[in-house]
DNA sequence: ACCTTATGACAACACCGTTGACCTGTGAAG
DNA sequence: CTTCACAGGTCAACGGTGTTGTCATAAGGT
């Protein structure tokens, strides 16, 4: 075998499965988030799928080479959704921390998703676009190239972590996440000054924070770290 | 079938299998570790195991309810090693380097248990003690109680996102994680200018920055952000 | 109306985690 | 010593997985 994968653009002949379903790759795509969501991550298989689209598994590999070349599909996919709603108002900062924000709330309105994608490299247009997007942020900024790509990589990598990790939380089943919020309570904050004191001390502040994803904190922190940087280059060339 | 699995304590009957191994949970657990690090993550399957072990797959559950439990005892293992190592020096700053470091190191090498772990909390002795020492050291530093919960917080959510981003990323089988690098090589650096010239302009970089983790520039980031807020309150608690 | 061929279907392969039933050597009790 | 309960190793099987070689057929261009 070659290769039984046809481009998208050049599909014509719309051959209905037994079962009456007309493929396309988008159709795939959306099919396999619904599962995803509807019946968790695990629920996600080649057989799986075939059977929600009524179709063969096998027939699936005419839109995609493997398993894997559909999941970054997927992920492309999540990534043009997010992006469709940024608007970028031309304050670098600003941007960035609604784009931050918008990638984490993304991730977690498709936890599953998010954790089987966040770490792909997919090359396709959407996430092209959203690297486009997020350097020219920063080179507009006034960020030189090498800094501009350097903190465009941690940004984005830092959303991408936060959402996958964040989204593994919400994943766990209920009575395990619940189990985890009480150790805080439970075991934490009942530990002896004599013994720890440091968290004794702040014991109140460990159990508020820790009910909450740091996400936004995090983001803050780098974004002033790039804040200051910035500031630091303009005196420089100013200077 | 109760429950197949007896306690390690309780364990007496050490009976070889045919091949003459004694089993038990850390041998168990040893090889599991062996068997990531020689073969890649994804050599670990209860039947590899088995076999690498010198033992039917089967008896595997006479010491791990399923592979989760099997996972988290290797994690549990892992957060040991990492922390064994650690030796502050008083140097706030350096201090949480060093161990935002090797956390990250210490995931990278055991991907598999990182992934699995990196979004749960164990209330366990060591992990305890990690909370009381990084704690300390923020507000040894100068930090008031919030600000160090909230930098905490980030800090050690950071360590662990990344560390599971960048372990999910080699656990990626071998063509996966190779198709990845090639993007960025022949996708994202031919992009024409007149389309997309944020990336053409950086490509150079884009192409050097994505072979390697953005976890020491988001470290370093999160860390510079820390000063500068540390700066901040020395300067108001003085004037 | 014909022919090509894209595309769906089928069957098979080699793997996976897990379990119920079985067998046997161990170690303690008499 | 011998006995004997049973921990712990083994076997075979179940139902799942991704993937592929082969075949059948309907769609579309000529």
């Amino acid at each position: 075998m070659t290769d039984r994968v046809v481009p998208a653009a050049d599909r014509q002949r719309r051959r209905p499965t037994k079962q009456g379903v007309v493929l396309s790759a988008e159709l795939i795509v959306e099919t396999a988030l619904r599962l995803i969501e509807e019946h968790g991550a695990d629920a996600l298989s080649v057989r799986r799928l075939g059977r929600a689209l009524g179709a063969d598994p096998s027939s699936l590999y005419r839109y995609f080479r493997h398993t894997d070349d559909l999941m970054l599909a997927i992920a492309d996919e999540l990534i043009g959704r997010t992006l469709r709603v940024w608007r970028p108002t031309g304050d670098w900062r600003a941007d960035l921390r609604d784009l931050g924000l918008r990638m984490h709330t993304g991730a977690l309105a498709h936890p599953r998703a998010a954790m089987l994608s966040a770490h792909r490299v997919t090359g396709r247009v959407h996430e092209i676009q959203a690297v486009e997007s997020m350097i020219g942020v920063l080179r507009r900024a006034g960020f030189p190239d090498p800094e501009a790509v350097r903190i465009y990589h941690a940004f984005v990598d830092q959303a991408l972590a936060f959402g996958a990790l964040d989204s593994a939380v919400t994943a766990l089943p209920r009575a395990a996440q619940q189990a985890e919020a009480e150790v805080w309570r439970d075991t934490y904050a009942r530990l002896p000054a004599d013994t720890h004191p440091n968290i004794a001390a702040t014991a109140r502040h460990l159990v508020a924070s820790m009910r909450t994803s740091s996400y936004p904190a995090a983001l803050d922190l780098l974004l002033t770290a790039a804040q200051t940087r910035l500031d630091h280059i303009r005196a420089q060339t100013e200077g």
